[in-house]
DNA sequence: CCGAATCGTTGACCTGCATCAAGACCGACG
DNA sequence: CGTCGGTCTTGATGCAGGTCAACGATTCGG
């Protein structure tokens, strides 16, 4: 249980510069929009940065805002009333945050680690979409990517072991180290033990042990305790119960 | 295994007259068009019937089409090659199929019962976005709904007990039935037994077990084997999990 | 660099749901 | 209106993963 506070610093910035330079552009929706388009919604947004633990979104409070992240990451999670916790989903930079939303929030958001991000009123966004159709577009394109790794994610929860799990988990986020430039075999685990549990639907214990199991196999090797790295990708893929399909080459 | 045949009859209509009659176009993104844009969208669609068992779409295959389902009851699942099967969606008329859509289909569409759909080549569905804005919001809005959906069935799936997946169903169904119209007490169950496991990650035992339960109890009475009453709606939020929050009021 | 708090691992045991098995029911078709 | 195949229910049993407990590893504030 971390301090709730929202957001710590928000500094509101009126210049496109910061668009410019914005390392999580090329991965954001903003990425499709000209010099004009970019200006006008930055002058919607408001520039904020969070530290680990900061709350930026409360299940339950009215949905007031949109954001974009551009440096960080942050866990998206949903609460039963006995305090069981369901994460569905890690956001990194260029995720967008808000789309599944009605009066108020469906979830909590909040930051693994130090990070920045784009606010957007709500009202304002709305009426940018209305003025950019290629953002809509590109949005609606991203909550299709969305949309079919929540079904991804219903199976595994509906229907995969624990190592099965454990295993789907690790190739997606090699899938996901990859397209951010890297290898995808050296992986970084930003986030607890307890977190990969709640986005697992298992226990801290399941997942520790099963954890140890791909390390003793060789399947993978511990680094430190959060970095990996996967050293038979091909057993990997056949343990997430994907082999076939291979969707992630992961060689 | 009902046959595998790809949709029976297929119907190409050109007149607007198709749309103007259809019952689900209150229900469905069309609800958002005009007369004009109604009228071009009905040229780049296909009308089609299906019966019970008809496969609209199979997990794998290139995707090329997607439907605007009109009548009937759909269901939409993924495989995992051992035959596990995860339901991750039951479809009524105006819900949209192949959002969530790469270069081939992430899941299969098979009709539970007799109805029709619209049917768009991909290719003419995205031309036709780009020159109406007001559809591709409407279908973002529709994403975006899809989207919370998931995150609750993923909390479901994740986190929550036999008992309380069943009760979920169950409230979501009623929520259902009272906004098309019904009074959210007499609900129908389409669906099979064992569909119902495969969309909660459950057996087919388990929710007989917890249907006979909730039938015991009064919570439900079972007016046929597709068919049923909830007698205690209270007493059926309250095993949903989701007592406090009452997002559909069911009283 | 130390100590406390948190996080991770491992072991022993338990339980909720899966599995296996056997009837009951139901509906479609002669 | 009987019977046959699929669906549903119920019971007995098993096991994957949860729970509880203890201890080692890591992190971080001072």
């Amino acid at each position: 249980m971390t301090a709730l506070t929202t957001a710590a610093s928000c500094v509101r910035v009126g210049s496109a510069d910061v668009c410019a330079g914005c390392s999580a552009r090329r991965l954001s929706v903003c990425g499709v929009l000209e010099e004009e388009g970019l200006r006008r919604l930055n002058e919607a947004a408001d520039h904020m940065t969070f530290a680990a633990g900061d709350v930026l979104v409360r299940e339950g409070d009215p949905a007031t805002h949109l954001f974009n992240i551009t440096a960080g990451d942050v866990r998206v999670h949903k609460l039963l009333s006995d305090g069981r916790r369901q994460i569905v989903g890690f956001l990194s930079p260029g995720d967008f945050l808000g789309l599944a939303t009605g009066d108020r929030y469906a979830f909590s958001a909040e930051a693994l680690r130090t990070g920045s991000a784009c606010r957007f009123r709500k009202a304002d966004y709305r009426r940018i979409l209305g003025e950019m159709p290629e953002l809509e577009h590109a949005l609606l394109d991203r909550a299709a990517h969305e949309l079919k790794a929540a079904h991804d994610q219903m199976l595994l929860l509906g229907r995969k072991t624990a190592m099965e799990r454990l295993a789907s988990f690790l190739v997606n986020l090699s899938g996901q180290a990859r397209r951010a430039g890297g290898d995808g075999r050296m992986l970084a685990l930003p986030m607890t033990r307890a977190e990969i549990a709640d986005y697992l639907g298992l226990t801290t214990e399941t997942v520790s042990r099963n954890t140890t199991r791909l390390k003793t196999r060789g399947v993978i090797r511990l680094l430190s305790m959060h970095s990996l790295s996967i050293e038979r990708p091909r057993e990997l893929l056949q343990l997430a119960g994907l082999d076939a399909e291979a969707e992630d080459d992961l060689v």
